[in-house]
DNA sequence: GGGCCCGCAGGG
DNA sequence: CCCTGCGGGCCC
């Protein structure tokens, strides 16, 4: 089909959701729709790994988002399943190629494209589809000793792979405007966002840049910046609002426009933005109406470990549900919430008890 | 959420 | 052809 390469897609930003593997390969990202390891061959011939996919795999891996550590690829005949995950017989060998393909592109500073799949960890898993989630550099290699041994108690050695995210600014796909402009299209054909979504969708980044230029003069990087935001909120806060079907998880308020559409806001408990950093996902977002949005984002509410929710402050003639509201499809994730309340609480936390 | 069982879509 | 794999959807 399309061209595969090392690097960025051009037109597919990092936050791109995908719903099958099928889908992923489409999309150019990954050539296989079953394998972890995805390689190609370099200009020299020899097989460099382009991308991995993070889909639950061995018990071995570990992902807190800006790090990774992934586990190679064995033979089907050489593991066993048990719970559910894959067990090793025997030692991996960094001359099965897809193990080996990850060892060039270590020794060549290869990119790797990182795509998260549902069944990945809690904290940063899509919602049942795949998320291209941008470029990793792999820091280091090594053979390992696996936390599991063989059925017979012999050790067990593995290919481990620690990878990095790149840093956001080397995020940007350097791709040809008229691309973006196509996908823009797309997405705003899909389901057109009102006004202020946009505006808002804007805004988060410039808060940093205090004495940004005008928007005109750096036209093509906030383009791109513009796009990525879009896609993000297009498909993360989105996923989290429909499932919700724009109803507050706090307050239970279901508010409708003109349209009868309801108008909800998808509200990160972590904030994104430094020094939170908190990774735009949906088990950090929460489906809020725009006052629960502000009484999370200034820590008027906080919510417990059993998920009720604590009124700090400036909550007269507001009501808030005794506990958030939360369903089967959106688990939102308990590490964002202690996060947020410990922001706003600080080490004496009372509700921990 | 785990187990089962039937797969497709490469690539040798 | 035949083999393989960080699927997939169903069941409970």
């Amino acid at each position: 089909m399309g061209e595969q390469r090392i690097g960025h897609i051009d037109g597919i930003a990092p936050g791109a959701e995908f719903h099958r593997r099928k889908q992923v390969k489409q999309a150019n990202l990954h050539r296989d729709t079953m394998r972890g390891i995805s390689w190609i061959a370099d200009v020299d011939g020899l097989d460099v790994a382009d991308a991995i996919v993070l889909h639950g795999g061995y018990d071995d891996d570990n992902d807190d988002w800006t790090q990774v550590r992934y586990t190679g690829a064995s033979p089907d005949k050489e593991k066993y399943k048990e719970a559910g995950i894959p067990k090793l017989l025997h030692s991996q060998s960094w001359t099965y190629q897809d193990n080996a393909s990850l060892k060039r592109s270590y020794e060549r500073k290869h990119p790797i494209r990182v795509i998260r799949g549902w069944k990945g960890d809690a904290r940063y898993s899509p919602i049942n589809c795949y998320r291209y989630d941008g470029l990793y550099e792999i820091t280091a290699i090594r053979t390992a000793v696996s936390k599991w041994p063989a059925p017979d108690g012999t050790p067990i050695e593995i290919c481990q792979i620690d990878l990095e995210r790149l840093p956001s600014e080397r995020q940007d796909p350097t791709s040809v405007e008229q691309k973006i402009a196509d996908l823009l299209e797309q997405q705003e054909e899909l389901e057109p966002l009102p006004q202020e979504e946009l505006e808002v969708a804007e805004e988060e980044p410039e808060e940093e840049a205090e004495d940004a230029p005008p928007y005109g003069e750096k036209f093509p990087k906030t383009r791109t910046q513009r796009v990525q935001r879009l896609v993000r909120d297009a498909a993360v806060a989105r996923n989290v609002k429909e499932l919700h079907d724009g109803e507050c998880q706090v307050c239970g308020l279901r508010l409708l426009g003109p349209d009868e559409k309801p108008y909800s806001e998808g509200a990160h408990i972590r904030p994104l933005a430094p020094p939170h950093s908190g990774p735009d996902v949906e088990p950090n977002v929460l489906c809020l109406c725009p006052n629960c949005h502000v009484r999370l984002d200034i820590g008027a509410i906080v919510i417990a470990d059993d998920w009720s929710i604590v009124v700090r402050a400036g909550a007269l003639g507001g009501n808030v549900l005794p506990k958030l509201k939360r369903l089967k499809k959106h688990k939102v994730h308990l590490d964002y919430i202690r996060h947020h309340r410990k922001h706003w609480l600080g080490e004496s936390d009372p509700s921990q008890e």
